[in-house]
DNA sequence: TCGTAAATTAGAATTATTCTAATTTAGTAT
DNA sequence: ATACTAAATTAGAATAATTCTAATTTACGA
């Protein structure tokens, strides 16, 4: 497990939330940012821990999956599987889905644009626009 | 319930596909499209039906919907609650999401452009862009 | 009217996620 | 360093949406 940019920059994202930093955290932090960007579920996380011989329960792999949401250390995505992604690329962008593997890739916001957008509805204000790419094989 | 335009048409789509047009699926048809466009979780579907006092299984309802689907009379809509929306609206469109409400409302083709799209990963194909445009209140 | 494949059904099973309540720990104040 | 306390961790139960199972019923072509 490297401790690459990514991964010093969400430890200490870490540490300047109000979250503890515990061991559990921060072994989570080091297996998700070690190969930068990248997509999970908290089962994936979880599967990761256990081949590393590490024991953290699927629990607290969701509590910290949650909060480290909350806290913008990482990005939570639904797709049209009915899982929920954590993504390690925090800033604002879209996502191609491959149904087939059921994998998310990145697409940076340069690579797309929206030239129209329809009128808000009366009394709601706009909080996000979010794009899916569907792919298949 | 009237039997409108839209109700017609998704009764006749049913007669041509190759499913069997049973009276569950009739009243299904006949209580979804009753309002012209709309979106439905099957719990929604559900409970209109026990409103009126008919007598149809969850399970059915779920068959029904899942089936309508497959066979181009309604839509699914997968959102970031975890439920599954299905939608009478079957031409290609968008949503606006509210997320206070966990309402769909749906945004006409065009009235939302997308003027640049990224390059497809080599060896997929694209399959459907979805846009969700998520609203608070 | 019959036969059969398809549809319906109740309830069990599954899947992803959250909750509960007991135990442990991080980090602050002493 | 030590003790304190709120926060974190945990196993396992609970929940919520959906799908599956297997028995019964029904649509509809022959």
């Amino acid at each position: 497990m490297t401790i690459n940019v990514h991964t010093k920059k969400a430890l200490q994202q870490l540490k300047n939330s109000p979250l503890k930093t515990t061991k559990q955290r921060v072994d989570i932090i080091k297996i998700m940012f070690s190969e930068g960007n990248n997509h999970f579920t908290a089962e994936n996380v979880h599967t990761k821990i256990e081949k590393l011989g590490l024991n953290i329960s699927l629990a607290t792999v969701y509590n910290c999956l949650n909060q480290f949401t909350e806290n913008g250390i990482v990005k939570s995505v639904k797709t049209s599987c009915n899982k929920i992604y954590f993504d390690t690329n925090t800033t604002s962008h879209h996502h191609f889905f491959c149904k087939n593997s059921s994998t998310l890739i990145d697409i940076e916001s340069k690579n797309i644009k929206i030239s129209k957008l329809p009128k808000i509805p009366n009394g709601k204000k706009l909080d996000s626009v979010e794009i899916v790419v569907n792919l298949t094989e």
